[in-house]
Formats: C-alpha cells, sequence, structure tokens
DNA sequence: GTGAGTTTGTTGTTTGAATTGACAATTTAC
DNA sequence: GTAAATTGTCAATTCAAACAACAAACTCAC
C-alpha cells in the first residue's frame, strides 16, 4: 500500500549523518554570534564535543569563508593557548525599514555592526510597489560599495503591521493602508536576493535580544511604543513567538479597561487606546518630537496635566505588563520607544501597579528594563532574520552572492 | 587557561552519534504516541529516513519492549504488505491529581488508555505531607494490581497551583494554602519513582492536544473553568508553553476590565473574577452540582437573571479569548469545563463579541471548539509528564521498575 | 492460474562524522 | 631548567545511516 500521507512535522524528522554535521556547524556559529570572538577551548567546553571535532568543524568554516582564526593575545593561564575564532565581518545582510515617512536600508554584518546606512523620504500613499522599488533603489545603490569579497546573505524587512512570515506576505499595514501585499516575493524578484520579512516590533525585540538589554535572557516579554502604537515581541526559550501564521505578539491590541476609546486598528479599551504618543505631545505643547526630544521634555515638565496623563498612561501600561507576564512568565520585559520614557519618569509607580494585578509567584522572578538600543534598533533587528536562516545552516552560505573584484589587504 | 564558563544551552549543545540515535528513536515512538499504530512504511515516509535505519530502529525498540509488531490486516494496496508497529500497551505511568475534596490516582498506558483509577477523599485543612501520603498509599495499592511484565514509568502530578515544574515545587496553591511545598521530591521519596508536577490546567491542555479536540493543531490556547477557578494552558509549535520558572499560562488572572471585584487570588478586574462558577449555581439556585449537571441546567433555564447572567460571563469569556488570540495567534482555542457549557449556551454571542475584540488577520483563521474529554481529562494530562519524558528519551525505559513474576500469555 | 509490476523486508557493504589514543607544542609554576 | 597543565594534530577506530542487490508478498491483467 503507497502510505496513507502524514503530517511530516519537523520533529518527526528522522536526521542522518549530514543533519548532525549541520547542527554542529550551526552551534559553533551560534555561540559566535552570541558571545562574539571565543577560543577554540571554549566552543569545546560549550558544545561538549571533542578537540578533533572542533578543530575539523572550525577548519570547515573556515573554508566557507564564515570565521577566521587569530593567535590568542595577552595572558591566558597554564597551558597551550588556545586559537581564538572570530565570525567573518565580510558576510552581511541587507537590513530594510519601510516606515511612514521614510524608508531606511542598511548593510549589517554578522556581528551586529552597521556599516552602511541610508534613508529615503517615502512619497504619501505609498503602493506595496513603490515601497519594493524604493528599497531595491537602496539596495543596488549600496552593493555598489561593498568591499570586493563581500558575502552578502539576503534581507530582512521590518515592516509596520501584520506579517505572514512564512509566505513573506504584508497581511495589513494600517499605516499604509495595505491589505495582502506580496513584499517579500517582489523584493526578492527584483533583488535576486532571499528576502525575509516581520512586523517591526518583532524585530525590535530581536535586536534587544542579540545586542541590546536582554542578551543574557532567553524569556523575554518586549513593548515597543512608537509613532505607529504599541507593539511587542515574545521571546520563549530562546525562539521567537510567531504563532500559526505569523501574526503574534499583537501586544498593543490586547482589552485591559472598559473604556470604549480605539485605537489604531479600531479596538476599544486596549491598551494602544489607553498608551498614547500624540497624547504625550499634546499635553506637552508639542507638534512633533523625536524620541530624544519627547524624552526630554517628559522628564522636565512640570505641568500639572501633563503630569496626570503620564500617571495615568503608567497606570494602564502596568496593566499591561501585568497581564503578560501572568501569562508569559519572563525573566525580563524589556520597554522600549517612548514606554521607555514613561518608565523612566515614575519607575516606582509602574513596578507598584503592576505588583499589584500580578502573581506573586510569577511578579518576584522578573526584571522590569527599558531598552538600550535606539537608533540602529530596526537595523540590526531586520538584518538578524538572514542572519538567523544562515546560523541554521551555515553550509548555505557558499551558494550566496560574493562580491567580485580583487581583494584589497 | 582553563576556558570561562559559558551557558552550556541546550541549542549550543554538540551532537554525536548516540545523540542521533536517540533522536531518531525518539521520533518514532513519538509518531506512535501521536498517530497509533503505523505500517513500517508509514514510518519511512514520516520520518524520511531509510527502509533499512528503520527496520533496525524498530528492532531495537521492541528489544526495548516499547513497542511490537503484528501483521497487517486487510487490504492493503498493491505490493507487499507493510508490517504494523504498535506502543507497547503493558508501559505504564501513574497519574495523581490532588483536588480540593478527594485524591485520584490512575495508571495509565502509553496509548492514553486509563487502565485502573481509584479515588480517595481528603480531609479538611490538607497538608502537603499528608497529600503525598495518600498519593503514595493509592499507588501502592494499584502497584499490587499490576500484570507481570508491566514497566512503570514514573508518576505525573495535577496539582491546582502554581508549580516550579523544573524543582517540582508547588509555589503556591490557594485553595490548600501551599506555600512553597517540595511535593515532587517528597513523593519520589515515598514511591522510589520519577515525579513530575504541572499545573491542572496546563495539563487539562496537553490532555486535550494528546487525545481529545485538539489533536490535530499544534498552536492552541486552552481555557479550563473548574471550582478553583479560571486556568489555561498554551502550546507553541507543539511545544507546551512553561516560562522561566514554569508558571507560565495563568490566563485566569488577566485584567480585563476596569471593575473592582477580587478572584480567587484576589486580582481584581481579572478574567476569573468576571467567569465564576459559583455566580453560575447561584442564578440557577443550585447549591452544587458537577459538570453535566451543571450543563444541563445552563441549557435548560428559562430564568431572565440567569440568562442575563450567562450573557454577562460569555462577554467577558469574549474578551479573554480575544486577548490570547492577538498575542498567540493560535489555531484552535478550546473551552473546557464550565466555560464549554457557556459557550454552548450561546455560541454566536461568544464568537461575535470576540470577533470585535480581535485584528483581523489574527481571528480569520483560528477556530473556537468546547473540550473533548471529561472524566479522565486530567488522568491523560498527568501521565504525559512521564510519557513526554520517555519519549524524548526512549532507551531510558530500560532502566524502569519492571513488575516481576510469570507473564501471563 | 500465471506472469508482470509494485512495494516491502533483509543482508552485506560502504560512507562519513565523531571519538579515541598517542604525541607534539606551548604555556605557567616552582 | 623541569614538571604540570592545556591545547592542537594525526592515524586508527567506531558505529549509525545509507546503498545496492535480492528475496518476499501482494495486485492486476490476461
Amino acid at each position: 500500500m503507497a502510505p496513507n500521507i502524514l503530517p511530516r512535522t519537523e520533529s518527526a524528522r528522522g536526521r542522518n549523518r549530514e543533519d548532525l554535521r549541520e547542527h554542529n556547524l550551526s552551534a559553533l556559529v551560534g555561540l559566535l554570534h552570541k558571545f562574539g570572538t571565543l577560543s577554540r577551548a571554549q566552543l569545546t567546553a560549550s558544545t561538549g564535543l571533542n578537540r578533533t571535532t572542533i578543530s575539523n568543524l572550525v577548519s570547515e568554516l573556515k573554508a566557507l569563508g564564515l570565521v577566521y582564526e587569530s593567535q590568542s593575545t595577552g595572558a591566558t593561564g597554564v597551558g597551550r593557548p588556545s586559537v581564538m575564532v572570530s565570525l567573518s565581518t565580510d558576510v552581511v545582510a541587507f537590513a530594510v525599514n519601510t516606515a511612514l515617512d521614510a524608508t531606511t536600508v542598511g548593510v549589517v554584518n554578522l556581528v551586529g555592526q552597521v556599516l552602511i546606512k541610508a534613508r529615503r523620504p517615502n512619497p504619501v500613499n505609498l503602493t506595496p510597489t513603490m515601497a519594493v522599488q524604493i528599497a531595491n533603489d537602496l539596495i543596488i545603490h549600496m552593493r555598489a560599495k561593498l568591499a570586493p569579497g563581500t558575502r552578502i546573505i539576503g534581507i530582512g524587512v521590518a515592516i509596520p503591521g501584520q506579517v505572514r512570515v512564512a509566505e513573506g506576505f504584508v497581511r495589513f499595514a494600517p499605516a499604509f493602508k495595505w491589505i495582502n501585499a506580496p513584499f517579500g516575493p517582489m523584493l526578492s524578484k527584483l533583488s535576486n536576493l532571499p528576502v525575509f520579512i516581520d512586523n517591526d516590533a518583532s524585530l525590535g525585540c530581536l535586536a534587544e535580544r542579540t545586542m541590546g538589554s536582554a542578551r543574557k535572557f532567553s524569556n523575554i516579554v518586549y513593548f515597543f511604543g512608537g509613532t505607529n502604537g504599541v507593539g511587542g515581541g515574545v521571546v520563549i526559550d530562546g525562539q521567537q513567538l510567531r504563532g500559526a501564521s505569523g501574526y503574534a505578539s499583537e501586544l498593543g491590541h490586547i482589552r485591559i479597561s472598559d473604556s470604549d476609546i480605539g485605537d489604531y486598528s479600531g479596538l476599544v479599551g486596549t491598551l494602544e487606546s489607553a498608551v498614547r504618543r500624540d497624547r504625550l505631545l499634546e499635553v506637552l505643547g508639542l507638534k512633533t518630537a523625536n524620541e530624544d526630544e519627547l524624552e526630554a521634555a517628559i522628564l522636565s515638565t512640570d505641568s500639572f496635566e501633563a503630569i496626570a496623563e503620564f500617571k495615568a498612561q503608567i497606570d494602564s501600561l502596568a496593566i499591561g505588563v501585568a497581564n503578560l507576564v501572568n501569562i508569559f512568565n519572563p525573566e525580563v520585559v524589556i520597554l522600549s520607544g517612548f514606554l521607555a520614557s514613561l518608565f523612566k519618569f515614575d519607575r516606582e509607580r509602574l513596578l507598584e501597579e503592576f505588583r499589584s494585578h500580578t502573581l506573586l509567584a510569577s511578579q518576584e522572578e522578573v526584571t522590569v528594563i527599558p531598552g538600550k538600543l535606539n537608533a540602529n534598533l530596526l537595523m540590526v533587528g531586520a538584518a538578524e532574520l538572514p542572519i538567523n536562516k544562515l546560523l541554521e545552516n551555515p553550509s548555505l552560505i557558499s551558494k550566496m552572492p560574493l562580491i567580485k573584484g580583487r581583494r584589497r589587504l
């Protein structure tokens, strides 16, 4: 009988020797990505593999151009000093952030350094086709500037909206009024590179986890407050929460009160409807402000009306934080964007309110901290998408495009 | 130099040939546990491994006593019929449910059948020591009834409270007023068996996933309404959500309104404070009722007061469901216990309310359904704990206690 | 009923990733 | 300067999975 079709899920997949090799290569690259330069001895200890095996694996990664070795510097203790292994700095990803006002594109290497960055204002009524073209133009421009020998592993895109991650579709982006835009496939066709897209707030979370405040944690709840509302991201045991279709972690849209004030998506009584940047600008008498200006204004005002508004928003935010702590029992909660500014305005108030709405057990082991990354947040986050893909499958790199020409020394 | 200590996380661990073998054995047992009897050909197709390898792996599992083979029955199509492989029925786990009124213990085999079950009423003011002793007494009793040749793989315990899963501690159980009770270690010492404990609602979720309504899904949000309040469980990509310490998925304690009515843990405005079984009994004029009686009363009453209360509770429940759909983007939401009865009372009302509080994208692919398992819910769920442990590491079984004696045929 | 075609199980052989053991290289400690 | 400790490398070994070839057991067409 032809066997009945059974779902061939990842966990049910059998593994062979090649998978074994790939996993071990991946483990090494993952460690290097997370901790930076490590000695071969450290790699041996962390993986639990044999010295010989590490030697072998590192040789393969060197041949792939993913890592290089260097002599250990300084005193290292008794015994022969171990060779240091570092990730190559000329393997890069393009990071794209299509926001309401402008498109930003950057070149980010495996270590998380933003090598180049450029920004171009968007026209009003931006269509998906236009957005893709603008991004591709910037990418072509930057590609010409890359040094010979550079490998490009793909494009990561941050979109303010709900994204069907697997298909690269933008399901709904209220800021642009896009519905079902095949952003990923379009950009992939134009650029001839693999494209990965995700929600901007989720990528902010990823960035804080890789390079920012959440570096040491693997259970994270992240809130981001920006001009387009409140979004979030969640990391569970080191894995990003995406949900069945990729729409998960819409933390701004949880309902926390009986109020009938609507948010940017038209839902009422939600966190996003109660904690809003435009109200802050209003009570502060500002028309526009960047993050730093807004924070300075919040921390320096003595208007009673403004302070009352801050307190109200802090209380609402505290309920949102409490709900997610009850649900996820994370190690850390990160407040980013203007939420960090509110938190800095009255830390104690937020924590107290938060504590009164959580179960004792979950609250006692969680830390609430502000985000750390600012300007390059979304560049680093978006680049993580192709980087993570490569980390899962390091040997894929040999098929990625290479900038040709005589390599400078 | 002695290498700096780096966190030796699971994903950074290198794998060797033994891990490979263990993974493949685990994949086979996992498939059998999920889908029941399968042919060797189906196992070959599902795992992607070679025929020869499957043959080899199945032989090893047979030698371990975990599976048996049988001839295929009935027409199977063209070609040589494939040998059927089934999980052994005499590998069992004990399941314990320590509830407020009584302790229930069952013997559950790998297939999820409850072979024996016994219940003993609890004294008032049950202490952890007493609870452990009662459970152990029942276990000793049942152990004597097991057929020779039976393997015992451990004990799973369902506790109404917050549990520190890794250490087997009950952090806080309001029903018993326990704080920091080392239930797991105590029972393990008495019974000389490995003990795994978890929150009862989480285990309900696990049971529905393995044997009930959620069988085909791997992204699940589960709500359970019982006499002790509202709890829940979440499954993400097939993995149960536990959080950093094991307290996650306290879905009853999310705040959904400005109300200052408290719940069983003293938190105000929460889902549990608005959706409550005692209020239902009150408006129905009942003192006590089991699940079936309560459901019958709900579906048959024509008291206006009762119906108004049902509607109010349904509306609150809908907000809770909406919040979690926004956060998790699951494939399915399961309502269990009296929440299922409320749902059955007015399906449309709940769905409509729910839709008005969720983002379009997340709502369009989710199904809301009532739970399926009743009487044996927690037995099956609790048994899953040691079973899952075994599934991860099938060769551990050779070290598990075996009931001695002449085996009947 | 018979033979062609299909699918599955089995046996012996091959492959290749990790390990083992032995030894050389390089450092610190005394 | 020598001993102890740690790391890198090479040849040989191990063993889980794959491969190739063949046998076994079924369906279908005639």
